[in-house]
RNA sequence: GGGGGAAUGUCGAAACUGGCAGACGAGCAUGAUUUAGGAUCAUGUGCCGCAAGGCGUGAGGGUUCGAGUCCCUCUUCCCCCA
């Protein structure tokens, strides 16, 4: 029987009569009928700026940087100021806040920054498009992000934000860049670059994905430019090394290819009009094979080299394979396209000579520009010998079998013995040994040497864009180019740039700003107008959080010694190949300089997956498909949001938001409160052993599996444990737990447990139970590793591996001891019949499996 | 073409070193609460079958007393590099 009634405007409802009743499956039995106290209802929009004020004002979130703890840097990728916190922004940030919370109560100094990569294209476009100042857009965008921030209840410490964009912070980006000036990491040279024709700018390598530019996927095309690099290929090797740290292998192996050393030589073949073509080959043990030589159609001796006979044809083909996308061009699937220019070269190991050719398959950018091409040992070669007729040379002859040229459909690129190959016939090639013996041959007649060579190239850093670091340097025509002095720096952004989109640098047409005078002779001089690329605030900003306000250098060393390097960061895998390389880059070059002293600035990384629509689409306004986590934090507070998000799925895998699921989530806050808030005035009273014992036990097995899961990143079982001890909770609370004075710690325990992941709702509760402000400063609970451990379990017992039965039994109970019981089974004797037991297996506490026959 | 990852109910997913597949949640169904419900509570819910029982982790094979998990072949999808 239930009711209610109504007293002093609290609605007070009875339930059960005393007598039997089912329950759960059980009977029980009500001795006495009860009363409660319905809950009040939770509103979250009030509880989380209650405590979001009231941890403000105790100044929660500011990390100490002395401390008897251990310290623990947690970072999280900081965000481009878009003006809108999306939903991708939280399923960053939320987990990574849960782990820097349970970090904290487990002990340890946590220092959690946040900040603003602030520089970049959207402000400038936006500048060009409403006329709104880039400065002034970008700071109020920051505002509204500050307060977005701030409702998702992060432990973030304002204290050391950091904004890139300004002075404060671009002056050591400046800085930075004058002393890998002075340590030649940087240096200025004219190379063919990317240029993308929608930023109006050239891009590094590593932006330029498939052909396109990584930020607006413009085709982008090379243009040859005088602008400035940092040596980032002097780090290769060590950049190769990844042993200090814990990554995903999944980012390991993306740099490594992208880095793409690869061993082998560098040959000098000669033109017949003497002309050195440099060749990069991995396989010079090949090279007896080579029956042609491919230039890329940019190749500097193309235009010399090509004769009268050919060059319309030539000149044709040229500016064809110029208008092909790098990809188009790359491609395997193509028919292979080139042509002959007329000349022929020398093969320095046979003196053979052999036809020049260009084709779009080998491209300028990569090696040396110009291939020695083995068609009987390369595949792209063979394609390309077999679609122009060109001769064929087997010089590796697989083991135990046969190649013929003629007979051949395919090229053989693996191991075998060298043929054809003058005085190195008969030298086996496995494990190296015959490029080994061909490179030491190679040095001593002077055609060639063993060399690595990497994939990647040194990192572009000029931008032709205003919203960046101005590059501090100053041109002048008698000492030319000269660094600004140290102290003169920062050198500042005008503010009063005009915005035209003619694709010139609003700092071009500045004339304060460009006119100057050289800071070596005095003469009149011009600035340099580039900036530097925005990767570069985001490759050292790590160590600037230390101490933003740091007048010295760009990072206060006594705090460097304190703090790093970082612990654990997390963002997206988005990032493998330019800032996650950049920044480790830029550890390396600053702790050659002095700056620093560690080797790697993040020593554990973690990605996560990406949040899709609801059609399981990328978001998009396009699309229609966004969700907006204002909306949801109004509605649902930004608990609910937190957990749901952690709920979803394994945190690296992300996936489509369901609007439906997350009511799940909404049920389980309510659950919460509403157990905690009606039962946590109970007093004490009679209760049944079995009951507290089960509390317990149910209790302690959450403490420890919501901690097991938190320390592992696995926040979707950790809230689908959070759901079941609260499961438990109310079939407890209705057998009675209630009375037992377990029963205030096992809410104390919730509490505890939902302070990382749910960091407004459990402090609510924490109060409601009577506990001082704040939970978010009490330690993670203990468990009892005896109270975890079952020593009973339901065991199945299996018939030939058919589960026919089960039986309880004690975990450590013996093997005779388990079989007899399982033979008291009347299932277990039938499946068994009157066959033979041939064999037991009997894993305690597992399984027991009966094989008859 | 090479490398890496993935495939489990209607859906998101769980499953420790091989040991009861489907925890937790969504959805659905039935019932309760007699104003209503997109509220709450209870019960059920892999498939076939009235049942006993059988079948089930992309497909096929193998190892094993026992395979989602290990091995081989294949299919599809995603990512990276060519």
């Amino acid at each position: 029987m239930k009711g209610f009634f109504y007293f002093r405007n609290t609605r007070i409802s009875f339930r059960r009569q005393a007598g039997e009743h089912a329950l759960y499956g059980r009977r029980i039995t009500v001795v006495t009928s009860e009363t409660r106290v319905r809950a009040r209802p939770y509103n979250a929009t009030t509880v989380e700026e209650k405590w979001q004020r009231a941890w403000e004002e105790a100044a929660l979130h500011s990390t100490p940087d002395e401390s008897e703890r251990p310290k623990w840097y947690a970072l999280t990728m900081y965000p481009y100021p878009s003006g809108d916190l999306h939903i991708g922004h939280w399923y960053a940030m939320a987990p990574s806040d849960a782990a820097a919370r349970f970090k904290r109560m487990n002990g340890y100094n946590v220092l959690f920054p946040m900040g603003f990569d602030a520089f970049g294209l959207p402000a400038e476009n936006a500048a060009i498009k409403h006329n709104v100042h880039p400065h002034k857009w970008t700071m109020s965008n920051i505002e509204r992000m500050r307060v977005q921030l701030r409702s998702m209840g992060g432990m973030f410490d304002w204290d050391r934000e950091i904004i890139t964009c300004l002075p404060d912070y671009y002056k050591w980006n400046q800085w930075l860049f004058l002393k890998f000036l002075e340590h030649d990491i940087a240096y200025r040279a004219n190379a063919p670059v990317w240029w993308c024709p929608n930023c109006q700018t050239v891009l590094a390598n590593e932006q330029v994905v498939d052909g396109e530019c990584e930020r607006c996927h413009a085709q982008v095309t090379k243009r040859d430019l005088t602008q400035w690099f940092f040596r980032i290929t002097n780090y290769a090797d060590e950049l190769l090394d990844f042993s200090t740290i814990d990554w995903p292998e999944r980012v390991v192996s993306m740099q490594r290819n992208w880095i793409g050393r690869s061993e082998g030589a560098r040959v000098v073949f000669k033109s017949e009009q003497d002309d050195p073509i440099e060749v990069f080959t991995t396989r010079p043990d090949t090279l007896w094979g080579a029956t042609f030589m491919v230039l890329a159609p940019e190749h500097p001796l193309v235009e010399k080299l090509t004769t009268d006979e050919q060059r319309a044809e030539v000149e044709e083909y040229v500016s064809w394979a110029r208008r092909q996308t790098e990809i188009q061009r790359m491609s395997t699937e193509n028919e292979k396209t080139g042509v002959f220019i007329g000349a022929y070269a020398v093969n320095p190991v046979n003196n053979e000579r052999v036809p020049i050719w260009i084709a779009d398959y080998v491209l300028m950018g990569y090696g040396t520009g110009a291939i020695m091409a083995v068609p009987a040992h390369d595949q792209r070669d063979f394609e390309f010998a077999k679609q122009f007729a060109l001769p064929i040379r087997v010089v590796i002859r697989p083991e135990g079998s046969d190649l013929h040229e003629t007979t051949m459909i395919e090229a053989y690129p693996d191991e075998g013995v060298m043929v054809n190959s003058g005085a190195f016939d008969g030298t086996p090639t496995p494990n190296g040994e015959a490029v080994a013996r061909v490179i030491e041959w190679l040095e001593r007649e002077g055609i060639g040497s063993g060399e690595i060579n990497y994939r990647f190239r040194d990192w572009l850093i000029s931008r032709q864009r205003y919203w960046g670091s101005p590059i501090p340097i100053i041109y002048c025509d008698s000492c030319g180019a000269v660094p600004v002095p140290e102290e003169d720096l920062p050198v500042l952004l005008p503010e009063d740039a005009e915005f035209e989109p003619t694709g010139v640098s609003p700092l071009k047409t500045h004339s304060s700003f460009y006119n100057t005078t050289c800071p070596s002779c005095g003469a009149a001089a011009t600035r340099e107008t580039d900036t530097l690329d925005t990767f570069m605030d985001s490759s050292w900003y790590q160590y600037r959080f230390l101490n933003p306000h740091f007048e010295d250098g760009p990072v206060d060393p006594d705090k460097a010694g304190k703090w790093l390097p970082v612990d654990q960061y997390t963002g997206g895998i988005e990032h493998a190949t330019m800032h996650l390389l950049y920044a480790r880059f830029f550890t390396k070059a600053m702790r050659d300089i002095g700056l620093l002293n560690i080797d790697e600035p993040f020593t554990r990384l973690y990605n996560q997956g990406i949040i899709l629509g609801e059609d399981n689409e990328k978001m998009s306004k396009s699309r229609g498909n966004v969700v907006d986590p204002d909306e949801l934090v109004n509605e649902l507070g930004a608990d609910v949001v937190r957990l749901y998000l952690m709920f979803i799925a394994p945190w690296d895998q992300g996936g489509p938001w369901n609007s439906r699921g997350i009511a799940g989530i909404e049920r389980f806050v309510r659950r919460v409160w509403v157990i905690t808030d009606e039962t946590a005035d109970v007093r004490p009273g009679e209760v049944d052993a079995g009951v507290e014992a089960e509390l317990k036990k149910s209790m302690h097995r959450a403490i420890k599996v919501v901690g097991d899961d938190l320390g592992a990143f696995e926040f979707n079982t950790m809230v689908a444990r959070l759901m079941e001890y609260v499961n438990d909770l109310y079939q407890l609370r209705e057998r009675g737990a209630t009375a037992s004075p377990v029963w205030n710690e096992a809410l104390r325990s919730l509490a505890l447990l939902l302070a990382p992941s749910a960091p407004h709702l459990a402090e609510e509760v924490w109060e409601r139970l009577g506990q001082s402000f704040s939970i978010h400063q009490q330690p993670w609970p203990e468990y009892d590793p005896a109270l975890v451990v079952e020593n009973t379990v339901e065991m199945a017992v299996q018939i030939n591996g058919k589960v026919r039965d089960r039986i309880d039994t004690a975990v450590d109970a013996a093997e005779d001891e388990v079989v007899k019981q399982a033979m008291a089974s009347a299932r277990v004797r039938e499946a068994v019949g009157d066959k033979e037991i041939r064999k037991v297996i009997y894993v305690p506490g597992r399984i027991l499996n009966i094989v008859v026959g």
